[in-house]
DNA sequence: TTGTACGCGTTATCAC
DNA sequence: GTGATAACGCGTACAA
C-alpha cells in the first residue's frame, strides 16, 4: 500500500546504466540515444521525479522564487503576484507564495521561511522586515526585491508606484474643475506610500497658490471602516469641502458605503476621486474616478528584475523603478 | 562576503558537543542544562537554522502544506485560503500557495510541484487534476482535501458550500415576495458548482409548481463580461423577467455594470440577488441581497480535516462536509 | 546523556 | 559517453 518513491539509483538499475549517466540525461546533457531510450522507459515505468529536495541539497539553487505580501485579501498585492507568477513561470522559475496577515512578526517569520526553504529570490511587499535578514540574504546572494513601498533601509531593489504625482494629479484635476476645498483621507502616517500621497496633495496646493487647511485632511488606517467614518465625518461638516479624494482601495470602498449610506449625489453636491480597482469604479454609480495603479507593470518589472538578479547582473544596485499611474475619469467630478 | 550558512557540525565544534547532541537539542529531546546553554548561545553566535531541504530529505516531512487555487484574483478562494492557513499556522504547519491560473494543464503541473517538494498534504480547489495523481497521492499517504468543488473521482476529502440550497433559498426567497418569472444566470454547466446551482433553481420552481420557461436561464462562463452580456441581454427582453439572480461574484459584478448602464432602477423595476461578496453587497446602491458563502468555515474546516488525515486518522474517509449558505438581505428585492 | 558512523537522493569530479 | 564515488546537511541506530 504505502508507495515509496523511485529514485535515481531505481532507474539506473532498471536501465542498465550507472546513475551517473541518468542524473546526467535528467539535466538536459547529451546521452547515447539507445540509452536515451531507456532510461526514458525506465522513468516511465517506474513513474520517477526527481525528488527536488535533494537536488535542491546538494545544488543550493530550487528554481523557486519566494513572494511575500501583506494579505490574501488584499486584491492589489495578489493582482500584482499574479503577473509575477506568470513572468517567472515563463523562466522555468516556480512561485512560493506567503501572507503575513498584516503583523511584522509573522512577516519575519515568513521570510525565514522562505529563505530556509531555499527560495533562490524573494520579492516582498515590506512592514517592517528586519534590515539585518534583507543584508543577510543579500550576503547569501539571495536577491530581495521590494515591491510598491521601499525597504527601510533602502539597501535594496525596490520596483513601485510613483505615489507623490499619483496624488498630485488626481487633486490637480480637481483644482482645475474649480474645487478649492479639498478633502482628503490619508492613511497612516508611518506608511510610505501613504506619506507619498499625502506628499503629493500638499505640494498641489503649494504649486497652485492654495492654502492648505488641517482641517480638510483626515488620517485613516487604510482599512474599510475607517474610510466609511471619515468620508462620515467630512458628510457630516457639510459644505466644508466640494471634493474629496481618498487614498486606497479598502478606505473607498468605505467612503463610497458612507456617502450610499448617507444619501449624497455625486458629482452634484460633492465630487470625489477614489484609489485602485478599476471593477468597483464601474459598478457603482456614477463611474467614480480614480487614481489606477500600474499593477501589470509591477509585477512584471519587479519579477524582470528578479530574474537578472537571479542571473548574476547587479548592475545598478539598489534600483529604483518608479512607475507611472493613471487617472481613469469616471463621472464623479463635477 | 559570501557567507556560507552554519551546519549542525560547526554548532557542534563551537559548543564543543557531538552533532548528535545538537541535533537532539534542536529536536526537543532533553539535554543538559549547561549544554544547552552552550548550544544555545553557539547558534546564536553562528545565526544558524537548520536546513529544512536537509531535514526534509531525512525525515520525508517537510511540515509544509500545499494549497492549490485557480487564480489568485479570485477573492473567494483567496479569501477561503487566508482562513486555511491561520488554522495550520497555529498547529506548526507553513503554506505554500499557488494558482493555476485557471488552466488544468498548469494545475496538473503545480500539483507535481507542491508534492514534489515534499508538501506534507495538499488542499486544492480543483478544476481538472487527473485522478491517476490524486491517487498516487493518496498512496504515498498524502492526503489531498477537495475545496468548493469534488473531485471528479470523488475520492477525496471535500469541504464546500450547499450550493443547491443556495440556489434554492435564493429563488425561494423571490417567489414568497410575488415573482414569477425569474431569471437565472448560470456559469458553464460542466462545473460543479454550476449545475448544482441551476439544480436549486429549477427544483424550487418544481416544489412551487411553477413552470420553468426555458428563455428564463442564461448560461455565462462565471467571468465579469459574460455576466454583463448576460444582464444587458435580460435587460433588453424587457419585460420578459421581473427578477434576476446571479450565480457568482464575478457575473454578479458585470451585472450591476449592465444595470446601472441602462439605467434600470432596482428593485422598482427589476429585484435582483447576487452572490458571494458582502463589500459589492453594500457598495453598490441599493445595497444587493446576495448568497454569502461559508468563507471562514471552509477555510477553517478543510485545514481542521487536513490536519487529522496528517495525524493519520483517516476516519470516514472519504469524507464530505457540505456547509450552508446564508441569504443577505439587501433592499434589492421588491 | 553523549558520540560515532552511516544513509537519505542528488550532483560533480574524476578516471576510463 | 560512461561509471565509481565523494560530497551536500541532517537524523538516528548503536555503542559507550
Amino acid at each position: 500500500m504505502f508507495q515509496i518513491a523511485p529514485t535515481i539509483k531505481d532507474v539506473a538499475r532498471l536501465s542498465g546504466l550507472s546513475t551517473a549517466t541518468v542524473s546526467k540525461y535528467l539535466n538536459g546533457f547529451s546521452v547515447k540515444e539507445q540509452n536515451r531510450i531507456k532510461i526514458e522507459s525506465a522513468i516511465k515505468s517506474l513513474n520517477f521525479s526527481v525528488n527536488s529536495l535533494a537536488r535542491g541539497l546538494k545544488t543550493n539553487r530550487t528554481m523557486t522564487v519566494g513572494v511575500l505580501i501583506p494579505s490574501l485579501e488584499n486584491i492589489f498585492a495578489t493582482s500584482i503576484v499574479s503577473h509575477i507568477e506568470r513572468v517567472l513561470q515563463e523562466h522555468g522559475y516556480s512561485t512560493i507564495i506567503c501572507d503575513y496577515n498584516g503583523s511584522a512578526k509573522l512577516e519575519n517569520a515568513k521570510f525565514d521561511f522562505l529563505m530556509n526553504r531555499f527560495a533562490d529570490g524573494i520579492i516582498i511587499m515590506p512592514l517592517g522586515l528586519s534590515e539585518e535578514k534583507v543584508r543577510n540574504a543579500l550576503e547569501k546572494d539571495v536577491p530581495i526585491i521590494s515591491i510598491d513601498r521601499p525597504m527601510k533601509n533602502r539597501e535594496c531593489d525596490v520596483v513601485l508606484a510613483d505615489n507623490m504625482n499619483a496624488s498630485y494629479n488626481a487633486v490637480e484635476h480637481l483644482i482645475t474643475r474649480g474645487h478649492r476645498e479639498i478633502g482628503i483621507i490619508c492613511g497612516p502616517q508611518d506608511i510610505y506610500t501613504a506619506q507619498e500621497r499625502l506628499k503629493g496633495y500638499l505640494r498641489v496646493h503649494e504649486d497652485y497658490g492654495m492654502q492648505v487647511d488641517e482641517k480638510n485632511i483626515k488620517y485613516g488606517d487604510y482599512g474599510i471602516q475607517s474610510g466609511y467614518d471619515m468620508m462620515k465625518s467630512f458628510i457630516k461638516e457639510s459644505g466644508r469641502v466640494d471634493a474629496v479624494f481618498v487614498t486606497n482601495y479598502e478606505m473607498t470602498l468605505g467612503a463610497v458605503m458612507a456617502i450610499n449610506e448617507m444619501n449624497i449625489r455625486i458629482p452634484d453636491e460633492l465630487s470625489f476621486i477614489g484609489f485602485d480597482n478599476q471593477h468597483l469604479a464601474t459598478v457603482v454609480k456614477p463611474n467614480l474616478t480614480i487614481v489606477v495603479q500600474p499593477i501589470r507593470q509591477i509585477g512584471e518589472c519587479a519579477a524582470e528584475l528578479l530574474l537578472r538578479r537571479l542571473n548574476g547582473d547587479k548592475t545598478n544596485h539598489p534600483a529604483v523603478y518608479r512607475l507611472k499611474t493613471e487617472l481613469h475619469e469616471g463621472h464623479s467630478v463635477r
